[in-house]
DNA sequence: AAGACCCCTAAGCGCTTGCTCAGTGCTGGG
DNA sequence: CCCAGCACTGAGCAAGCGCTTAGGGGTCTT
């Protein structure tokens, strides 16, 4: 039985109360992350949190549900991670590395998670996908307006400030692809060599 | 019913023979695109070429087999393309850019394919899988190759070769995620897009 | 005209799916 | 000591899944 694995999951997932709920969305999260929600069945979710298949429909009215709920908070953290880059204080230099630096390594250090937000979002249903897309609209504008500082400033060489948004936040949430724990980099080496790569692309390469 | 678009999509595929076998890898490539492996059932496939379910079971022994097909056929193309700007004559900039031009414009343009292929790898079969890995290797090759060598001829400045072909690739492949035919951009104009910001990652960005 | 071959369908088999419900044990207030 | 309320289970339903099978109709060769 995969149920401490799952508790360990949960980790990431501790104001979710009662106890027995944290551990069905740690044990979705994980179940989803490796099989696709689609692949994953609800006995295999329940299984992985040691109850029965039932005991998932006491604190989830569907399978749905645990998808938007996991979707939303994944969702809510990274904006929040970027809003606080975008708010800080120095030029946009400054706040361009230090978004790409931290919304990569999220996307590492989290790839879980970040996988089924970024991978799973055509199973969400049509009012779900509705809320979840408005906060993936804030999370683009935040990023945008950095780099359209920075093109206003002069201290970034950008052609096309829309499309330059979409590629830096395409680079960051592939990340979540292609991460795996057991790899060669920390979340850490990832985000710092993707603020490099994308102070690059704009254009203002630290020395 | 569908089977139009499936039509459409099917001359991609032109060379599958006979016809009914066509029609049905384009039917699969539109339903697995829009709605995923797992979510695709093998009524919807053959729905979409104007059949019954039973023939698919005619020309492809399972539905993963169609995906392998797709996939198998997908990679090798995409392999082509990196290949043949791997080989061309000129500098690593005329390379890199050329590669960089052709993959992402690729993947914007054949975005159905290309989703199937870089999203579904886990729904293949043990022995399907590791035959696609290969080829994914021999294109992760061909791109480390050109950086390497701008690198080495002091045209690119690069810190960490494996992770800015990582990043590269990474950046061409997530094209097909967020690619619509609806969007305000062309295939070329992202490949040309993408060419610029890519320059500017190894440090080599044209006048 | 007859037979062989291929492509296709109608029907359906065995199984798994998301989800439900009657009932069980456990806990805490009176 | 009792009983209400809660978390949970065992059993199972209706629907849908991938896939199979028996057989029908074209077309081509002989």
């Amino acid at each position: 039985m995969g149920a401490e694995r799952a508790d360990e999951a949960a980790g990431e997932w501790a104001e979710v109360a009662p106890d027995a709920a944290q551990r069905l969305v740690g044990a979705a999260v994980e179940a989803f992350a490796e099989r696709g929600y689609h692949a994953t069945t609800t006995r295999d979710i329940a299984g992985r949190a040691g109850m029965s298949p039932a005991a998932l429909y006491i604190h989830y009215k569907t399978k749905e549900e645990l998808l938007y709920r996991i979707s939303v908070t994944g969702h809510e953290r990274a904006l929040k991670i970027m809003a606080a880059a975008a708010g800080a204080e120095g030029t946009a230099a400054d706040r361009l590395c230090c978004a790409v630096r931290a919304f990569a390594s999220w996307h590492a250090e989290r790839h879980t998670t970040a996988r089924i937000i970024q991978y799973e979002l055509k199973a969400l249903g049509e009012e779900h996908y509705a809320e979840i897309a408005d906060l993936r609209r804030q999370t683009d504008r935040l990023l945008r307006e950095i780099i359209q500082d920075g093109a206003d400033a002069g201290e970034f060489t950008v052609r096309d400030v829309p499309g330059t948004t979409l590629a830096v936040l395409s680079l960051c949430v592939d990340v979540a692809r292609w991460f795996t724990a057991d790899g060669k980099r920390t979340p850490d080496q990832v985000g710092e060599l993707y603020a490099d790569l994308v102070l690059g692309m704009v254009g203002a390469r630290r020395p």
